[in-house]
DNA sequence: CCACGGATTGGCT
DNA sequence: GCCAATCCGTGGA
Protein backbone atom coordinates (compact mmCIF):
# COMPACT_ATOMS: atom_id res chain seq x y z
CA UNK A 1 0.00 0.00 0.00
CA UNK A 2 1.26 3.77 -0.51
CA UNK A 3 1.38 6.06 2.02
CA UNK A 4 -1.20 8.10 2.52
CA UNK A 5 0.10 12.04 2.33
CA UNK A 6 -2.74 13.41 4.85
CA UNK A 7 -1.76 10.75 7.55
CA UNK A 8 2.35 11.11 7.31
CA UNK A 9 5.12 13.34 8.36
CA UNK A 10 7.21 13.23 4.85
CA UNK A 11 8.75 16.56 4.60
CA UNK A 12 8.43 19.00 2.23
CA UNK A 13 11.17 18.99 -0.37
CA UNK A 14 13.04 22.65 -0.23
CA UNK A 15 15.27 24.66 -2.36
CA UNK A 16 18.46 22.57 -1.15
CA UNK A 17 17.24 19.37 -3.36
CA UNK A 18 16.09 21.38 -6.27
CA UNK A 19 19.16 22.92 -6.66
CA UNK A 20 21.01 19.94 -7.40
CA UNK A 21 22.06 19.44 -11.40
CA UNK A 22 18.92 18.31 -13.18
CA UNK A 23 20.86 14.70 -13.83
CA UNK A 24 21.26 14.16 -10.09
CA UNK A 25 17.58 15.71 -9.66
CA UNK A 26 15.21 13.75 -11.65
CA UNK A 27 15.93 9.94 -11.00
CA UNK A 28 15.90 11.35 -7.09
CA UNK A 29 12.40 12.95 -7.61
CA UNK A 30 10.99 8.91 -8.15
CA UNK A 31 9.06 7.56 -5.33
CA UNK A 32 8.62 11.55 -3.95
CA UNK A 33 4.84 12.15 -3.53
CA UNK A 34 3.54 15.38 -5.62
CA UNK A 35 0.56 17.31 -3.78
CA UNK A 36 -1.69 19.68 -4.50
CA UNK A 37 -4.13 21.33 -2.40
CA UNK A 38 -7.04 22.89 -3.53
CA UNK A 39 -8.73 24.35 -0.59
CA UNK A 40 -9.40 21.34 2.11
CA UNK A 41 -8.60 19.21 -1.22
CA UNK A 42 -5.74 16.92 -1.17
CA UNK A 43 -4.64 15.54 -4.29
CA UNK A 44 -1.67 13.50 -4.53
CA UNK A 45 0.38 10.87 -5.88
CA UNK A 46 4.36 8.92 -5.83
CA UNK A 47 6.11 9.69 -8.60
CA UNK A 48 6.84 6.70 -10.70
CA UNK A 49 8.47 8.23 -14.05
CA UNK A 50 10.33 11.55 -15.02
CA UNK A 51 13.11 13.42 -18.12
CA UNK A 52 15.74 15.71 -17.24
CA UNK A 53 15.83 18.68 -19.76
CA UNK A 54 18.99 20.82 -19.64
CA UNK A 55 18.87 23.67 -22.21
CA UNK A 56 22.65 24.01 -22.21
CA UNK A 57 23.95 21.30 -23.78
CA UNK A 58 19.79 19.37 -24.89
CA UNK A 59 18.43 20.35 -28.12
CA UNK A 60 15.37 18.59 -27.20
CA UNK A 61 14.81 21.01 -24.05
CA UNK A 62 12.29 24.09 -24.34
CA UNK A 63 14.93 26.09 -23.04
CA UNK A 64 18.34 25.55 -25.84
CA UNK A 65 17.35 28.31 -27.93
CA UNK A 66 17.64 30.89 -25.06
CA UNK A 67 14.81 32.56 -22.79
CA UNK A 68 10.99 33.48 -24.22
CA UNK A 69 8.09 34.37 -23.07
CA UNK A 70 6.56 30.64 -22.89
CA UNK A 71 9.85 29.28 -21.09
CA UNK A 72 10.89 31.96 -18.97
CA UNK A 73 10.11 29.91 -15.19
CA UNK A 74 12.78 27.55 -16.38
CA UNK A 75 14.98 30.92 -16.35
CA UNK A 76 13.51 32.39 -12.94
CA UNK A 77 14.64 30.12 -10.37
CA UNK A 78 15.34 26.32 -8.56
CA UNK A 79 11.74 24.85 -7.30
CA UNK A 80 9.28 26.39 -9.39
CA UNK A 81 6.62 24.54 -11.47
CA UNK A 82 7.06 24.78 -14.83
CA UNK A 83 4.03 23.98 -16.73
CA UNK A 84 3.70 24.31 -21.03
CA UNK A 85 1.02 24.22 -23.49
CA UNK A 86 1.31 21.52 -26.67
CA UNK A 87 -0.56 20.22 -29.40
CA UNK A 88 -3.43 22.41 -28.95
CA UNK A 89 -4.90 20.81 -26.02
CA UNK A 90 -2.11 19.68 -23.22
CA UNK A 91 -0.66 21.25 -20.22
CA UNK A 92 2.27 19.44 -19.02
CA UNK A 93 4.23 20.22 -15.58
CA UNK A 94 7.74 20.21 -14.89
CA UNK A 95 9.99 20.66 -11.99
CA UNK A 96 12.62 23.69 -12.63
CA UNK A 97 15.99 22.67 -10.98
CA UNK A 98 19.84 23.85 -11.05
CA UNK A 99 19.57 27.43 -10.44
CA UNK A 100 18.50 30.90 -11.93
CA UNK A 101 19.56 31.17 -15.69
CA UNK A 102 20.06 27.42 -16.09
CA UNK A 103 17.04 26.55 -18.03
CA UNK A 104 17.08 22.99 -16.46
CA UNK A 105 13.99 21.17 -15.73
CA UNK A 106 12.30 17.68 -14.80
CA UNK A 107 9.61 16.25 -16.61
CA UNK A 108 7.02 14.46 -14.63
CA UNK A 109 5.95 11.43 -16.72
CA UNK A 110 3.88 9.29 -14.40
CA UNK A 111 2.37 9.30 -11.32
CA UNK A 112 0.43 6.46 -9.23
CA UNK A 113 -2.22 8.08 -7.13
CA UNK A 114 -2.34 8.34 -3.47
CA UNK A 115 -5.61 10.79 -1.97
CA UNK A 116 -8.14 12.53 -3.71
CA UNK A 117 -8.67 10.06 -6.50
CA UNK A 118 -12.31 10.36 -6.82
CA UNK A 119 -11.30 13.97 -7.20
CA UNK A 120 -8.67 12.85 -9.76
CA UNK A 121 -11.24 10.94 -11.69
CA UNK A 122 -13.65 13.48 -12.28
CA UNK A 123 -11.32 15.98 -13.21
CA UNK A 124 -9.55 13.54 -15.48
CA UNK A 125 -13.21 11.54 -17.40
CA UNK A 126 -15.62 13.51 -15.71
CA UNK A 127 -17.02 10.92 -13.40
CA UNK A 128 -15.85 8.97 -10.40
CA UNK A 129 -13.90 5.86 -10.91
CA UNK A 130 -15.52 3.57 -13.12
CA UNK A 131 -13.25 0.52 -14.02
CA UNK A 132 -9.61 -0.93 -13.37
CA UNK A 133 -8.75 -0.18 -16.96
CA UNK A 134 -9.60 4.11 -16.16
CA UNK A 135 -7.71 3.62 -12.98
CA UNK A 136 -4.36 2.39 -14.31
CA UNK A 137 -4.72 4.98 -17.52
CA UNK A 138 -5.32 7.97 -14.72
CA UNK A 139 -2.26 9.80 -14.33
CA UNK A 140 0.02 7.45 -16.82
CA UNK A 141 1.39 10.56 -18.61
CA UNK A 142 2.60 14.15 -18.51
CA UNK A 143 -0.67 15.33 -20.26
CA UNK A 144 -2.92 13.11 -18.03
CA UNK A 145 -1.12 14.13 -15.15
CA UNK A 146 -2.02 17.74 -15.29
CA UNK A 147 -5.51 16.96 -16.39
CA UNK A 148 -6.36 15.00 -13.42
CA UNK A 149 -4.83 16.99 -11.18
CA UNK A 150 -6.65 20.52 -12.69
CA UNK A 151 -3.22 21.84 -13.53
CA UNK A 152 -3.13 24.09 -16.46
CA UNK A 153 -0.98 27.81 -17.45
CA UNK A 154 -2.67 28.89 -14.15
CA UNK A 155 -0.10 27.14 -12.03
CA UNK A 156 2.91 28.19 -14.44
CA UNK A 157 5.42 29.32 -12.07
CA UNK A 158 4.39 28.27 -8.67
CA UNK A 159 6.91 27.82 -5.73
CA UNK A 160 7.49 24.20 -5.17
CA UNK A 161 8.13 25.23 -1.40
CA UNK A 162 4.88 27.00 -0.71
CA UNK A 163 1.46 25.38 0.36
CA UNK A 164 -0.45 25.01 -2.83
CA UNK A 165 1.90 22.34 -4.93
CA UNK A 166 4.95 20.71 -3.38
CA UNK A 167 6.52 17.30 -3.44
CA UNK A 168 7.21 15.38 0.20
CA UNK A 169 10.58 13.58 0.83
CA UNK A 170 9.72 9.86 0.94
CA UNK A 171 11.35 6.80 0.44
CA UNK A 172 11.11 4.21 -2.80
CA UNK A 173 9.07 1.22 -2.08
CA UNK A 174 11.41 -1.27 -1.12
CA UNK A 175 13.74 -3.27 -4.19
CA UNK A 176 12.86 -0.86 -6.08
CA UNK A 177 14.52 -0.85 -9.88
CA UNK A 178 15.48 2.52 -11.05
CA UNK A 179 15.53 1.97 -15.19
CA UNK A 180 17.55 4.58 -16.73
CA UNK A 181 16.75 5.34 -20.70
CA UNK A 182 15.89 7.42 -23.78
CA UNK A 183 13.36 10.13 -24.02
CA UNK A 184 10.14 10.04 -25.36
CA UNK A 185 8.18 11.97 -27.96
CA UNK A 186 11.37 13.93 -29.21
CA UNK A 187 12.77 14.93 -32.27
CA UNK A 188 16.25 15.97 -30.97
CA UNK A 189 18.93 15.09 -28.75
CA UNK A 190 17.13 11.36 -28.91
CA UNK A 191 19.83 9.42 -27.60
CA UNK A 192 20.43 11.12 -24.47
CA UNK A 193 19.54 8.49 -21.39
CA UNK A 194 17.31 11.02 -19.74
CA UNK A 195 14.44 9.07 -18.97
CA UNK A 196 14.14 7.38 -15.75
CA UNK A 197 11.32 5.34 -14.06
CA UNK A 198 10.66 2.67 -11.43
CA UNK A 199 10.82 -0.53 -12.91
CA UNK A 200 7.46 -2.62 -13.15
CA UNK A 201 4.99 0.47 -11.66
CA UNK A 202 1.63 0.35 -13.98
CA UNK A 203 1.62 4.00 -13.57
CA UNK A 204 4.80 4.74 -16.45
CA UNK A 205 3.51 6.09 -19.44
CA UNK A 206 5.95 3.13 -21.36
CA UNK A 207 7.56 0.51 -20.42
CA UNK A 208 10.22 0.38 -23.24
CA UNK A 209 12.27 3.54 -24.91
C1' DC B 1 -1.02 -6.22 -29.85
C1' DC B 2 0.77 -2.59 -32.95
C1' DA B 3 0.63 1.37 -36.34
C1' DC B 4 -1.32 5.37 -37.77
C1' DG B 5 -3.49 9.78 -37.90
C1' DG B 6 -6.67 13.48 -36.19
C1' DA B 7 -7.54 16.94 -32.71
C1' DT B 8 -6.50 21.99 -31.95
C1' DT B 9 -3.77 26.21 -30.14
C1' DG B 10 -0.06 29.17 -29.76
C1' DG B 11 4.90 30.00 -30.09
C1' DC B 12 8.43 30.85 -32.99
C1' DT B 13 10.79 31.21 -37.72
C1' DG C 1 3.30 28.63 -42.11
C1' DC C 2 5.04 24.89 -39.49
C1' DC C 3 4.84 21.83 -35.98
C1' DA C 4 5.04 20.43 -31.01
C1' DA C 5 8.44 17.12 -24.12
C1' DT C 6 0.44 14.05 -26.19
C1' DC C 7 -3.61 11.34 -26.15
C1' DC C 8 -7.10 8.56 -28.03
C1' DG C 9 -9.78 6.13 -31.33
C1' DT C 10 -9.66 3.24 -35.30
C1' DG C 11 -8.38 -0.50 -38.14
C1' DG C 12 -5.66 -4.46 -39.30
C1' DA C 13 -2.86 -8.80 -38.00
Amino acid sequence: MPPDSRHSNFKKLQKKFYERYVLNVAPDLLGKIFVRRIGNIILSGRIVETEAYDGKIDAAAHSYNGKTIRNAVMFEGTGLLYVYFTYGMHYCANVVSGGRDQGQAVLIRGIEPIDGITHLSNNRFGNIMLSNKQHLNLTNGPAKICKAFNITKEQNGIDLTGNSIYILDADLPPNSVIIKTTRIGIKKSVDLPWRFYIKDNPFVSKKSG
